[in-house]
DNA sequence: GTGGTAGCCTAGGGCCTCTAGCTTTCAGGG
DNA sequence: CCCTGAAAGCTAGAGGCCCTAGGCTACCAC
């Protein structure tokens, strides 16, 4: 009976993949421990059950790409900050559609409060450091650029805009113009 | 062997009944089934297998949510039409969260022609009859209208909002004002 | 009445989830 | 070097969902 090594945390990369490939809805816990060529009730000692796994999947997921949205502002501002940001926020949800799947399950308020989403929504806020505005314009703002960047990531990933001829990437650089300016022309109360 | 009545129309209606009230993914053909009084296998007389309804539900809440902007469009122009536009897409995801998930699945391109989505891209469209733009803009517009209508409904409904105090009623109404001031300010290329 | 068809049924196989209880591996202490 | 306890795996088995094959029956048209 060789061990194979099977941890949580390898575990749960191993579904993120897995998710990446196939889908996050075709991840399932068998199909994970025939990967390790293991039987399935083993895993159960190292997760609790299959939604506990999907669970961490979104935590993975909701803390690398944190960590992409860091990276993409460090140094920047005003406009340059908000399209990198939004860039590493689209581009991660193309190359791992399965992670980004994971990011919507609803979780958990001790979960989520637990994850990396509030890192997103602070750094939501540090874009709009680089634009005039003050609460609760701000909040509305943070919660209109968080919209447009997922509904944007998902349609596009769901192929939402394929019927168009309009090429996708001309589409989002001029969305992002289009915020830029919205961020300065901001309505004000 | 008393008859249940069941027939695909009636299936689907209580299958999107059922999403609405459980969410989506866990609308079952056993579940529905037990509804109807009636054995899983009777029903794939009916249907053809469970992907089957799933795609039936979405052309479903397709044509409603269709038929509901229509309304909300008619004899509306510029800023009015977006509003009640808007506000159309949002009630329905939140009054049909069900069916709302249900439109989000990648339907086949067969099944999408025959559905009602092109008529949300051209009633998009026809928005932005208030606004003074030209192709590629229009397209672009209407991509990101529908985005953030899409993105906000989503992050709503999965209470992404809920750990920031303001109201998401004033959030939209101000995100709304946004859009308008954006859709005047469009830039040029 | 009598067909035909549509609606339901039983039987059964395959995959997935998860629990309970047992065995094996492995590291560390005596 | 052996012993032991925890961790890692295993088998068995129940229950749910999906779906196919093939048989019975209610109901409508003629």
């Amino acid at each position: 009976m060789a061990r194979a090594g099977v941890t949580a945390e390898r575990l749960v990369r191993a579904a993120a993949d897995l998710a990446d490939e196939v889908g996050f809805d075709n991840v399932t816990v068998s199909a994970l421990a025939r990967g390790f060529g293991v039987k399935d009730a083993s895993l159960y000692s190292h997760i609790r059950n299959a939604q506990d796994l999907r669970e961490r999947v979104a935590v993975l997921a909701l803390a690398e790409l944190a960590d992409r949205g860091a990276t993409a502002l460090a140094g920047r501002a005003g406009k340059d900050a908000l399209v990198a940001f939004a860039n590493a926020y689209r581009d991660y949800a193309k190359e791992h559609p399965g992670r980004y799947a994971a990011m919507q399950i609803d979780l958990t308020p001790e979960i989520a409060a637990a994850s990396a989403a509030g890192r997103h929504s602070e750094m939501t806020r540090a874009i709009l450091r680089g634009y005039d505005l003050s609460e609760p314009d701000q909040t509305d703002a943070v919660r209109l650029l968080h919209s447009t960047f997922h509904g944007y990531a998902t349609l596009e990933a769901a192929g939402g805009f394929r019927h168009t001829p309009r090429d996708t990437e001309s589409s989002w650089s001029r969305t992002l113009d289009a915020l830029d300016v919205l961020l300065n022309h901001w309505p004000r109360t």
